[in-house]
RNA sequence: GGCGCCGUAGCCAAGGGGUAAGGCGAAGGUCUGCAAAACCUUUAUACGGCGGUUCGAAUCCGCCCGGCGCCUCCA
């Protein structure tokens, strides 16, 4: 893959489009950051998970194999790092739904779970949970105070930002200025207001607690994922991503927890931009959201696919019922297409030579949809290339087409819809469910008329070939029934 | 106040010095017993406004207007 592949990406460190070269030929490591899980996710989250699901898909697709690392943050943090009387969010989950902490997590770790499965996402080769590596931030806490980079103050620990320059190099903040914008009056314990906490003293009440060389506590925010990054992909490892919010301070404090560590950190660091309602962001404390739960019981998770598809990753994307529709119209005929495409290819898949006028347009499709991707991910465009080739298979379909001339374009569907942007991925469950229902009883009926005239040829052998499928049909007196002969 | 982003057709949305991708919608057409679907064609002399640089700007620079994000938890 000489320069085919030669993947340019904007660094938001670096504030430019750069090649990106790994550090280990032919691997990629990637972080994203992802959930506390307190509550049900929603658009937004997806925006972001979504990005860097397709960004992984091409990586390999590129040749590349990928390890991708995608934390769970279950820890009960403190919604305000400045003072004591900040709640802990999935303590208070906990005490409304009357849970184990444990089980607030794990709760909407897996409710999360099922929504990204439902987008068709695929699943990080590995999804680091931060209750699970407390001792990993413990020996990264203690690595920082050996280095005089953190100190304790009455059972908690703080970073000291004085003690690393850099601090700011990502969000290119003067460390100077930082002072201005933070309440100073609270936090008698910290040495400088900049500084955030590494741990924290529990107080009585708080339910997630663990004990420390500093005593009983839990970790601060942002160290899980410095941790946790560096222990699945080592130092130095290729991309961290994450969405636009959490550039500061979350990331910025992860760069300074490890490198004051003495362990190199990111490479690359790449930020999905936020998701817009009425122009204005999407989240949980401004109650102007909606869950993938809510979403995904309306809509076809592909849909949703193709609209975040639809912008690029790094601009702001407006969600609205209209343009969501409109996705949806956008998919139905990009699928119809596509299963057009395979219903006429049936089993047979003839190579191509190469020489035909829809290989040739594959090939184009493929060139376009490569440069698109190559130029930072831009799935916008990619996308286009594939609605061009789309296009002129619909049209070559008005005909007949000999196999040999539809094999190219099917192979290109499916390596860069299904495999690359995650399209096509059969909607399991209601949808299919209703659908086959829908079909038995149209079945059904047609088999009654027939019993009507006494056309028991046909009603007969209609009864076989849908025994011959597994569904069972018993005429009773209140009319015929189907069911299914054994549970799939 | 500091840092940054955006303003492109009815809607969503790429592009980003050489004359406007794509999707939805809409209009016309082919097909059709009718309808739907499908397919074909058309749909921004124009990119918030005003200046500047240039042979040439939507693309670069300046100012202005409007909107947004981070700086506190947030994907």
């Amino acid at each position: 893959m000489a320069d085919r592949f030669e993947i340019h990406l904007y660094d938001t460190k670096q504030r430019e489009k750069v090649r990106f070269l790994p550090s280990v030929p032919g691997r990629v490591g990637l972080y994203v950051c992802g959930p506390t899980v307190y509550s049900d996710a929603h658009l937004g989250h997806a925006k972001t998970q979504i990005a860097f699901d397709i960004i992984r898909r091409y990586f390999e697709y590129a040749g590349y194999q990928v390890r991708m690392v995608s934390n769970i943050t279950d820890v009960g943090h403190i919604t305000d790092e400045t003072s004591d009387e900040g709640h802990d969010r999935i303590g208070a989950r906990a005490r409304l739904e009357q849970l184990e902490p444990m089980e607030v997590a794990d709760k909407y770790f897996w409710s999360y779970a099922d929504d990204m499965a439902r987008l068709n996402l695929r699943r990080p080769s590995v999804s680091p949970r931060a209750t699970g590596h407390i001792p990993e931030q413990i020996a990264l806490i203690s690595e920082l105070i050996a280095r005089g980079h953190a100190y304790q103050a009455a059972g908690s620990v703080y970073f000291r930002v004085a003690s690393w320059p850099a601090y700011g190099q990502l969000s290119h903040r003067d460390i100077d200025e930082l002072t201005s914008g933070t309440r100073e009056e609270v936090r008698g314990e910290k040495e400088d207001p900049r500084d955030f906490a590494l741990w924290k003293r529990a107080e009585p009440s708080h339910l997630m607690r663990w004990d420390s060389p500093w005593g009983v506590g839990f970790p601060g925010w942002h160290i899980e994922c410095s941790a946790m990054s560096l222990k699945y992909l080592g130092d130095g490892f290729d991309i961290h991503g994450g969405g636009l919010d959490l550039q500061f301070p979350h990331h910025e404090a992860e760069i300074a927890q490890a490198e004051a560590a003495g362990h190199p950190f990111a490479r690359y660091w790449m930020h999905a931009n936020l998701l817009t309602v009425g122009g204005e962001k999407m989240s949980k404390s401004r109650g102007n959201f909606v869950t993938l739960k809510e979403l995904l019981s309306r809509h076809d998770p592909m849909a949703v696919r193709l609209l975040l598809l639809q912008s690029h990753y790094r601009s702001v994307a407006e969600f609205n019922e209209v343009a969501l529709s409109a996705a949806a119209q956008a998919y139905a005929r990009l699928r119809g297409v596509y299963q057009e495409l395979l219903r006429r290819l049936g089993d047979s898949l003839p190579e191509p030579s190469g020489e035909e006028w829809l290989a040739q347009a594959a090939a184009r499709c493929r060139a376009d949809f490569e440069r698109a991707m190559n130029d930072d991910f831009n799935t916008p465009e990619a996308l286009a290339a594939l609605f061009g080739l789309a296009r002129e298979v619909a049209s070559a379909l008005q005909g007949q087409p000999q196999p040999a001339e539809l094999a190219a374009a099917a192979r290109t569907f499916r390596q860069l819809g299904e495999e690359v942007f995650g399209l096509f991925a059969e909607t399991q469950g209601r949808a299919g469910e209703e659908l086959v229902s829908g079909l038995l009883d149209l079945i059904l009926e047609q088999r009654t008329a027939y019993r009507e005239r006494r056309q028991w040829a046909e009603s007969d052998r209609l009864r076989a070939r849908l025994e011959a499928l597994g569904v069972t049909v018993e005429d009773g007196q209140g009319g015929s029934r189907w069911k299914l002969a054994q549970s799939s």
